[in-house]
This record gives C-alpha cells, sequence and structure tokens, in this order.
DNA sequence: TGACGGAATGAATACGTATTCATAGGATGC
DNA sequence: GCATCCTATGAATACGTATTCATTCCGTCA
C-alpha cells in the first residue's frame, strides 16, 4: 500500500471509478456523480471520495463519458498541412477553445484530393463541432458534412455561407479599402497577384480590389501566383516586372512577401518604382524590415467567433454566418508620395 | 426509405453497427469484424455489410472502439499557444502522423502557470501518446507524465532526457558552428540574447556559443530578452547597442527577427556595425528581406523521429534519446569580410 | 403521531464496439 | 466411414461511465 498517486499511476492500468468506489466505500454511481454533478453528493462522502480519487490518481475516462453522455468536448479541425495563416487562425481558434474548455482534434492535408479521405476519417470521431478550415474543401463536401447534429463551421470560406455556419473577414470590402488607399497616394496602374483562382476567397478579393480601381478607372488584370505560398509568390515577380504597373496588389500577405522579395531581387525600388500591398495582416507584415501595408484580418475576433458557433449546439439546426471588418494598416510599401 | 446516404446522417443519431447488422441480415459481431479484421469475415458476407454500411452512411466510432480496445489512434499534443518555432514543429508533427493514420489532439496552454491544469485534462484524454513541445515544462511534471503506458516524447527540451523519450537538435554543437563561423568573419567581441535563461534550450545554446567563443579568446556576455517573442528581441536592442559589440548570436529566430529591426531602428546598420545571427531555421529566416545567418533544424527529421516514437508503444517502456545535427545557414546578417 | 417530501445513495442498465467462446458446416486425413 | 481441423458466424460479455429507478433516512407539517 503506497501513498504517491503516481506509483499508481505507474500500474498498468488506470484507475477507473470503481477502483475509487471501492476505495472510497461508497457505490460507483457516487463517484461519477461526485465528478460529473457534485451538487448531488454529500459534503462529507464528496470528500471521501475526492480522497480516495487522489490517491489513487484517478482521472476521469473523457471517451467513456462521451460515449455515455452522447456528447464530446472535442471539436474537430480540418485544416492544410502548410501556410502561415492557417497556423495563426489555428493557434487562435485552440486558445478560445480551450478557454471554454474544449479541445482541438487535428486532422490536416497536405493535398486538396486528399480532403474527402481525411473527411471519412473525421466521420469516425464523434466530434462535438467541426472546423472547416480551407479553402479548398469543396460546396458538396461542405454540404455532406452539415448532415451532423454538431455544428460545423467555415473559416473563411465565403463560398460556405447557407451549407454550414461560417466566419469571414469582408474580403470584397478590405480590398475596397486596399484599393482607395493606392488611388490617393496616385496609383494609375495596377495588377492583382491571387493564389488560385478557383478558390472562393481569392474570387471575393480580386472582385473588391477591381470594382474599387474600376470606379478610379483604373483596370486591374489578374495574374494567378498557382499557390499561396512565398515561393509562388518570388515566381510572379517576373510576370509583374514585365508589366511594370505603379502598384502590385497582392492576394494574400504570405504571397506578398515572396513577391517583395522576388521584384527587389530584380532591381525593382519599393515603393518607389511599384507599391506593394498584402491581405490577411499575419504578425510579420508589421515587422520593420517588411512593413507592408496590408489589411489585418481581427484574427481574434474571428476565432471568437468561430469558437461561439462550435460551442452552441442549437447553431448546427440554424447555420448562421458572420462577416467581420478588417482594417487598414498603412506600411512603407505603399508610400508613394515622394514621386 | 431512402437511398441518399447523407439523409440518414441527417436523422438525430448516427448509424451503429448494430443498425447495419440489421440492415445486413448479419450479427453486429460480423459488422465489427468486417471493419476492424476484414479477414475473418467471408467475402460475400463483406459484401453485404459494406453495401448495408454505404447505404446507412455508417462510420465505426472510433471513441467506442478506443475504450474496448483499449487503444487510441489519438495522440495528444501539449503546446504554447504561441510562438513561431512551435507553430512549425506541430505543423510537422501532424503531418508525420497523419501518415501513421493517427490524429493529433491539441492541448495549448498561454502561460507556464496553466500547465498543470492542462496536464490534468490530458489526463482524462486516454490518448496513445503524448507530445510535449515545449520548454516550460517542468521536470517534475514530465516524470509525473511518463508513469503512463503509453509513449510520451518531449520535442526539443534536452532537460526531459532520461525521464521520458526525447528528441532534441544538438543545440550546443549547433551554437559552436555559428560561433566558429562568427570568428571566421572576424569577431573579436560579441554578445549572447537569450528568450528566458531558466529554459534549458536556452541554456545549452548559450553554453555552446560560450564555449567556441571562448576557445577564441572571445568573451561572450549574457543578455535575457524575457521572452522568446519577436517583441522580446526588438526591445533588447537598446542594451544590445549600448554593448556595441562585433556581433549579436540571439538563442532562436523570431527574437532574432525582433533584434535586427531594433538594432537598424537605431541606425545600426546590419551587418556593417554588428552581425546577427539566430537559432531554429523558420522559414522567414530564407526570405530574401532577411536572409538571416542561423542554424536550421531538420524539423521534418526531428518530427519523424518523434512520431515513431510515439507510434511505437514499446517506447514507453524504455525511453530513448534521439539527437539530431542541424545545419549552418549563411545569409547577409553576418557579411563582415567588408570591413 | 403519522403522512409526506426531499436528500443521498445504491443497483441496474445503456452507450457502441471488440473479443472470447461456442457452434455449425465443410473439407481433409486415414 | 469416422475423427479431425479449419473457416465463418452468432451469442454473450466487457470496456468505463452517466443516468434512471428504487430505496433508505431524516426532517417537517398537520
Amino acid at each position: 500500500m503506497s501513498r504517491d498517486p503516481a506509483l499508481h499511476d505507474a500500474a498498468a492500468r488506470p484507475a477507473t471509478s470503481t477502483d475509487v468506489a471501492i476505495e472510497a466505500g461508497v457505490s460507483q454511481a457516487t463517484v461519477a456523480r461526485t465528478f460529473s454533478a457534485p451538487h448531488l453528493v454529500s459534503e462529507r462522502t464528496r470528500e471521501r471520495v475526492n480522497e480516495a480519487a487522489a490517491k489513487l490518481g484517478y482521472a476521469p475516462n473523457a471517451f467513456a463519458r462521451g460515449l455515455k453522455s452522447q456528447q464530446s468536448n472535442v471539436i474537430g479541425a480540418v485544416v492544410p498541412a502548410y501556410g502561415e495563416y492557417w497556423q495563426n487562425v489555428l493557434s487562435a481558434v485552440t486558445r478560445e477553445l480551450a478557454a471554454r474548455g474544449r479541445q482541438l482534434l487535428l486532422f490536416s492535408f497536405a493535398d486538396p484530393g486528399e480532403v474527402d479521405d481525411v473527411l471519412d476519417i473525421v466521420r469516425q470521431y464523434r466530434v462535438g463541432g467541426l472546423l472547416l478550415a480551407s479553402a479548398s474543401i469543396r460546396p458538396d463536401q461542405l454540404s455532406a458534412m452539415r448532415r451532423q447534429s454538431s455544428p460545423t463551421v467555415a473559416f473563411n470560406q465565403p463560398a460556405a455561407a447557407g451549407l454550414v455556419s461560417s466566419v469571414s473577414v469582408d474580403n470584397e470590402a478590405g480590398c475596397r479599402l486596399l484599393a482607395s488607399h493606392l488611388v490617393g497616394q496616385g496609383c494609375r496602374t495596377a495588377v492583382f497577384v491571387g493564389g488560385v483562382a478557383s478558390i472562393s476567397t481569392d474570387q471575393a478579393r480580386y472582385r473588391g480590389a477591381a470594382r474599387e480601381m474600376g470606379d478610379h478607372g483604373v483596370a486591374l488584370p489578374y495574374i494567378e501566383a498557382g499557390a499561396f505560398s512565398y515561393d509562388a509568390g518570388y515566381a510572379s515577380a517576373e510576370r509583374i516586372a514585365r508589366l511594370a504597373p505603379d502598384a502590385v496588389m497582392v492576394g494574400s500577405d504570405e504571397v506578398a512577401f515572396g513577391v517583395i522579395d522576388g521584384l527587389e531581387s530584380r532591381g525593382v525600388r519599393i515603393p518607389d518604382d511599384i507599391a506593394v500591398t498584402g491581405f490577411d495582416g499575419l504578425p510579420q507584415a508589421s515587422w520593420a524590415g517588411i512593413d507592408l501595408t496590408t489589411l489585418v484580418q481581427p484574427t481574434d475576433l474571428l476565432a471568437r467567433h468561430a469558437a461561439e458557433l462550435l460551442v452552441d449546439t442549437a447553431s448546427a439546426a440554424r447555420p448562421s454566418d458572420v462577416t467581420v471588418d478588417g482594417h487598414l494598416r498603412i506600411g512603407r510599401t505603399t508610400k508613394m508620395n515622394s514621386r
């Protein structure tokens, strides 16, 4: 008979509520109640149970609990394996969920083609909510997941609105802000660099930018980088330089970082020769060495909305769509006044 | 009677193996076997079961499965809520585990003080393995978790060696490489900027740097930034500038980015006035605008080792420690030849 | 005092699956 | 021809917990 709880853990099998019940001289039901509905147990008994539990190093089995009570504190998240932006989102959502007593079960995929397989695996886990954090999940895949009794939330995927709950920044308005700022700086010719043209987020951003530019008589040709990555941005610099516009609006910060470096490596001075804007407001955009003009997404706010929808079981029945405004961050990359 | 599987999901309760059994006219045991041990079921029956399962939109309940079979495909991960480096590690580990049919259950904490609470929650989930990805988990907390029958792996936490399995880059050797490079560039005075002095990783890196520098007769005072963040690095620039060394060795890339910007904002030219090195090899270090000399950790390799240990149940019994070499990345921040 | 009601507890059951045990039916050995 | 073995299957049970139902005990009110 040892007094060190750790020694008990060392034994092959972790303690169960029945073990604790025997130790405390009560029934298993009483132990269960002590942990899940303490107000139903008398002060005296509760103390005895807690004492025994501590002695045995008992922790309730969350899976058995979920099995019986038909609900789980686990929220599933389907996220791309790569991408600065999604890493930040994930980090923010994890924090918000932790504050609400929920854990995040991660399902990552490297290639859009894997999504179907991943969703099949997701279905095996009876998650209490599902976060779909990727632009490359197709609408039919989305609506298939919607047929669950638990809340499903699409993060920053405008195309999902109506099918499942969604939380997004106002992409179109955000790009209008950026475009308007450029025009105010004296921009007369411009180019838009998107990541992947088939993605709805990309489309919304281009639409907003093109409309605002159009309102001021500036045309905005579209260039596709091919991916939402630094390298794709870097590679697209050649095409941009050839067009030699006053400004280049990039669809995402990560791509923009590549565009900047790519342009500078070709001798283009920023912002003197070409101004650059991004979109997302990644932490790196604020770094002094970069200081990118961009649209800052209120990631924490978006994550909070997402977490609330995921936790609210009622939201499964009536999907709601939340749109939040971003704000302009003006950096050195658009200081065109000097011309 | 509908033929669309999705319609079944829409019903309150997801289909169970018993539902499928009835539909297929077999026993529940046969359905279970079809999914977990197909070779025990005849070709004919298997087809019938699969057909019924597809019709009902059945997916096995992973939690019930885990409860019965006493093992789970879920790997727990305790990670800090903030930090570029950990986000990258997490991303890499997730990929490796996904390739091995495992999911990652995330437990994040914002403050080291929360670790105890988090670990208590972790114990409720009978995870098949546990990744401790943080330098701020104390040795006693580590060894308490070690008393599980499932593998526990500390990621880049040298102090954990011996208590649980660990996977780390060779911090000391890495810093010697960096220091040696600086000396070769003509560095005669230097400063080391650590994140948090009480962290073992920080200590190992300083030790390596100080020894190599000492071997060449260069003293290396230690400055503590106070956190592993850009802002902490930025703020420490003042103290560094006051010392006006030839070079500053920073304990992590993220802090180094801050140091660079902080120094440049004070008019210090890099590398002409002061050279800078980092540690980690974050993607941003390779960006042209930054181009930091740093020690690149083979994150994918480390993640692979971690995943293998986490999946190998035998590793729980005999903890093993893996150390991997990083490699030097030479960027513009140490091009001191010009002097 | 007796009836009543609430609080505290225990016994029993269900959640959805894996697995052991038993059984039936062939096929194979001699 | 029978004994034997292997395969395929079903019945039954266990995993660890939450919850319903029944029971006991005690205080309260008329």
